[in-house]
This record gives C-alpha cells, structure tokens and sequence, in this order.
DNA sequence: TATGAATGAGACTTCATTCAT
DNA sequence: CATGAATGAAGTCTCATTCAT
C-alpha cells in the first residue's frame, strides 16, 4: 500500500535519521491528535512514517497502545514546556501571559475530557490510568504555580489551587473556539489572551 | 445482536408506544453521548431502542443522519430549558445557580469540541452546519441574557456578552472533571457550584 | 418514501387512469430493459409507478414474478408488432426492411441471451420457461415468413428457417453495437439496415 | 460462507502454487461469465479461490474493480488466441473454420452488451471504457484479418470490414443458442459450423 | 529490523418481503 | 384497494492483528 522507497542498504549515520520507533510515534501523535482515536487506522499511521503495517506492529503491541505512548508522551512535552516558563523568576500573571499565548498559537489542542470518552473502550484500565496520570501531571505543574504565588502573595490565600489550575485550563478552551463560520471570539490572539487572563485574574481575586 | 424480537410486517397499534423514530433518537443521543460517534454502532442503537438495525434505516437514511438528529435535537432541549430558567424575572445569579446545578447533577455532559475532530470525517458539510448552528443558539441564548443583564446593570457593561458565554460555559466543565480515581474536584455539587459562580461573578468584575 | 401525493377518495371514472396493475407493469418493462433484473429494486419501480412498494407486492407476488409477466408481456407485444408486418402481402425484403428499421430506431434492445444469465438463479424453472417460451414464440413467427417464402420461392428450398429466424436476429444486434465512444458502426440507420439486409440475403443464397 | 480454512498470518512459501491474485482472477471471471456481475459475491469469489473475502480485497479494491480486471484479461486472453490462428498462412477460411468450432466449443461465451447494461451503474466511467477497448481490440484483431484478405483478393474488395467483424461475432452468437428445453439449433457441432460459415461467407460475396 | 500476505470480526447499508390497518 | 411500518438476510468493505520470511 506504501509506495514509498527507501535505498539499498543499510543507511548511511549521518543520514541522522531519527528511529523508526520516534517517527511512527510523532506520526501517530499527530493523526490521533486531529481526529481522534477511531478515525485513525494504523495504514495511515504506516503510512505518514513511511513504513508498513506490519512495521508499527513490530515497535507497538497494538493501537492501544500506540495511542496511549502517544498520548503520554506529548502530554510530558507539553508539562516540560509549562515548567519551563513556570520556573522562570518572574510574577505569575507574566508567566502565565506566555503560557496561555503559546498555547492558543499552537494548532493542537488538549481536550482529553472529549478524548476520552472516545477511546475509554479501547483501552485497558491501565493503559486509561496511564494517560490520566499523564494529564494529572499537567494539571500539577499549574497547581504548584498556583501554590507558590500564594505563598508569595500574588494571589489570595482562600482560594484552592487545584480548582484555579482547572479553571485556568478551561478558559483556554475558550480561546480555541471557533463559530460555524470558523470565526474565533476575537479577531486577534492577543486580545484573547488579555481577555482570558483579566478574566482569570479577576476570578481569583474574590474577597 | 439484538435478541429482542418482532414477527415481520407493521406491529399492533398500542396507543400508548412512543412514536418509534423517537424511541430510537433517544437511544441514539444517550449512546452518542456515552461513548462517541465511531464507537457507537447502529446495531447498538437498535438494539437499545428494541428495533431492528433495518428499522433504524427505515427512520434515518444514515448513521450520519442519526447523530445529527441526535446531536441538534438534545441541544434544542438543553436550549430550551436553559431558556425557561433564563426568562424568569429574577436576578442573573439567581438564575444562573439554578442552571449551573442541573447541569453539574445531569449525567450529560456537552462537549462539542471533542465530539466534532472525532466525527467531522464522517459529516457533510451540512451536517456539520447544522450541529454548529444548534450549538451557537445555545451559546446565544445566554449571551441574550448577558445583554439583559447589563441594562438593568446586574453586571458591568464594559464586558463582552460573547466572550463571558463561553467562559461561563467552559466553567461548567470544570465541574464535570474527575480524575484518574474518578474523584470529581470538591467533594459536594453545592460546593462546586458556589465555587464556579462565585469565580465567575468575580470574573466579570473588572474594575 | 414516495413522495407522490394523490387526492383524497375514489379517483372520477373519466381520469381515463390505466389500471394501476398495467402502469406498474410498464414501469417495471422499461426498468428492467434497461438496468437488468438485479439492478432495479422494486421501491424504484413503485417509485416510477407512482405507488408504494407495499402496493407492488399487492399486485405480483414477488420480483421474479414482476420480472416475469414484464418480459413476456413485452415479448408478446414485439411479436404481434412483427408479425402484423409479416402478414402483409408484400415481398419478404420488404417486409423485413420495415421491420429491421424499426427494430433498430427502438431505444430498447431484446437481448435474452445476457439477461437470462444475470437473472437465471432468481427465477423458478417454471418462470423461465415462460420467458423462453415467450421468446421461442417471436422466433417462430419469423421462422413461419421464411417457410412461406420458401413456398413462394422467394429464397431458396434448402435452407433451415430456424437457423435462418436466429441467424436474422443475430445481425439485428450487429446494428445496435456502439463503440468506446457510443459511435455505431455506420453513421445512419437506413445504411445499417441496408448492409444487414444485403448480407442477409446474401447468405440466405447458397447456390 | 467459505469453508475452507487457513491460519493467519503470512503462509508457508510453495513454489507450486499459483500467485493468489492469479488465483482469485481465474475463479471471478470464471463466476462473472456464468452469473453476471450482480449475481456474483465477493465471498463466492473468495470461496472459489480458496481464500478469505478480506484477501480477495487485499488484491483488489473493489467488486467493480475484480470485474474490469477479469473481464479485460479473459478477452485479452481470447484476442491472443483468435490472433495465433489468423496470423498462420492459410485461406481465411480455414482459419475461421478452426477459430468458429473452437468458440462454439467453449463453455463460456462473450456477449458484451447484455453484460454492460446490468453492470454500468456500478463502474466508474474508466472502468467502463477499459473493458469496451478490450472488446474493440479483439474486434480489430478480426477486422485487420478481413483487410487482409480483401487484399489477397480471398473476399470481394467492396465490403466493409468493421461491419463485416461484427457480424462475424454475432454469427458466432447463434451457435450458442439452446431452446426452452436446452436444445441447440443443430445437433452437432460440426454442422453448426459449416452452416454458420456457409452463410457468412455467401453474406459477403454481393455481387 | 522490516515487511508482504492473509485473515476474522464487525461495520454500514440495501432490499425483498410481510402484515396490520 | 392501498399503504406504512418493520424485519431478516445478505452484501460490500474496513481494519486491527498475525505470521512466515
């Protein structure tokens, strides 16, 4: 079915080419990312690697299991990322200013809430666990954030930081909107990210 | 699949049977919902709808057509009670409590995001149209209260009745999130009610 | 799924309507000529027919009983359409030059041979036998022309009617061949008729 | 439906047999001349090849697909066959002599235009033009022997070689013709022949 | 390491037919 | 006379998975 050839040989190093296994799962990560889990079939899998059926197989026990490797693995990136920017020295509200604009520059959006809903059948309990700790994971990130502003007087100390790191996740959603027109809310991202973040900012400060 | 059975040819009337095709759109949204476009096959509606896979053919000329229905259908519901909440003549987070708290309690949760990567292969443009114009009315239906709500100055008008819809709206599911225990974030409805609305409110009053 | 409407009550005597089992037997003639048997289904009939499916089977009790009473009916009328020009008092050439012209200006084309082949299998041996016997009977017509122009030493006495009646028809198709790009082998009707004619009573004239 | 059993996965190599696609060729083509195209399935195919429904996919696309494929390649095969014999250096016709009692021998007969009529809706238009260039090369092939022996003087230079290859075929058509009780015109084979081309040979020579 | 060949299970869909009204 | 509602059986096609090479 795959048309695509490769030389002779075994290639060259400094082909750098990345490992079969890293490409099948980039490959993956972004067709299951764009239209979820049962729309994707391991031949289009296969085939945006380059590689055949039976080669997925070999590096992956089952689509499952691809699925779930994906998942985790960019949902680590994705908390690396935030960690990265939330680590910096600098005052929350600035921080998370960055974070929200990459996150509505970007094209792929996180939802596991509609995700999984989808695929929960599919999966074993494990292999579900597996993402949901992932996912617990990201939400952390933000919850520690939270709690270290609160310990610095950024924010109120009433508030309960693993609610505020949700509710932070959930209006980005909110920028990701689109209408049937493929209209967003706003015309420009910044004025989303202002918007969301007042919102935010002004959510948190309840005396 | 099915292993309830009919004999052949048009049943008895018995006055007091639902209209078929309703019975099957009722089974049909409660699957949809639960578990998505893909997993959800027509013999599984049949079957919870006590008909055959043909009957179901007989109401809906596809599985395509079945979930629009379904889709456009329950919203147009959830719209209208929406509505008859909204319309009563008290204050705005009266009301608001009020929808917030059937909507946490309800076993159904709307996401339409999510719902749409999954499915969108399998639509025609109309049909996706058509999903996304029963979504906007929801949308719009509390961006009309919005707007009320501002002239008798319930809250400020410097706000964006669009932008604060949605964020309402995305707050909701912060409601309906459980994590890897299937532990939802505060242990009582009442308690995340309050919590939602009161960050809400906050929300919207940017001085 | 008719969306055909009648109105209401008996329909008056003067609507000079056809008796609606002949309108769904003109319907189902023309289908199946030009479809084959499995390729017309029976809403589609009912559908041409102005009626309901249900009415269909009212009528014929099933398709291969539809299918059979079409083909033999229609053989029927092509018979009596031959041999009322046979039994003119006229020259066998020309009574062959009228009817080969009209059979080749006829949008629909017997061919029993391919026909019989695709419905063979749905039928019961008493229903084809019918169809053949229906066809055998427009052979034979022919076949009588020929036997009374050998009398009439029209054509020479040595030759076999039967395989002459076949061999006539058999050249008929040659003038309904169309190539790759629907072109016929001669850009009129009236040469076709001419070179079949000629070549057929050339071969009829084996000295 | 298919009772024979393979395990899964690749098989054992055997040198022996058959490639599978060849395999599965033989056995649609074979099943498509004797019951048309819509009277054939997928899993009768696969049957007669001794392979599953899901190999005969593997191998070809789709039903219309195994159709055109078989069909092409069966009048190939003939075209090939028909061309052996006419390019010897003999009088036409011995060389039709031997090519008529091989047809009328054969237990499978092309008659392309009734075959077209019940499987046109279900081709796309290239596969529709493929199998009517096949049908034109094996009448080239037939038609540039005509040419040929115009030259040689064998038949009169006045005729028309298309026309005259058509009829050629359809006198061949006759041949195959049986009764209502499965009787041909005559009793032997031989006889057919000779009458056959006694009377295409006398059709052409019109002085 | 990588793959071509094959399969089993199941999905969507069509359609002839039946039967109470 | 005519039909709306329902079904059973079958057909085409897809896809995750397996296995010998």
């Amino acid at each position: 079915m795959a048309s695509y050839k490769k030389s002779l040989g075994r290639p060259r190093a400094n082909d750098l080419k990345k490992p079969t296994e890293q490409t099948i799962l980039e490959a993956a990560t972004s067709l299951f990312l764009n239209q979820g889990y049962q729309e994707v079939s391991i031949d289009e899998v296969a085939s945006k690697a380059h590689v055949t059926k039976a080669t997925v197989y070999y590096y992956y026990a089952s689509k499952a299991d691809l699925f779930t490797e994906s998942m985790v693995q960019m949902m680590y990136r994705i908390q690396k990322q935030i960690d990265t920017v939330l680590n910096r020295d600098e005052p929350l509200q600035v921080r998370l200013k960055e974070i929200t604009k990459a996150h509505l520059q970007a094209t792929v959006h996180i939802d596991m809430n509609g995700f999984m809903r989808e695929t929960r059948s599919a999966l074993t309990k494990e292999q579900i666990q597996s993402i949901q700790q992932a996912e617990e994971n990201m939400y952390s990130s933000i919850e520690i954030a939270i709690q270290n502003a609160i310990q610095k007087n950024e924010i109120p100390h009433h508030i309960h930081p693993k609610f505020v790191a949700h509710t932070y996740i959930a209006l980005l959603q909110v920028g990701n909107y689109r209408n049937a027109n493929n209209e967003p809310i706003f015309s420009s991202v910044d004025k989303m990210v202002d918007q969301i973040l007042q919102f935010f900012w002004n959510g948190l400060d309840h005396k």
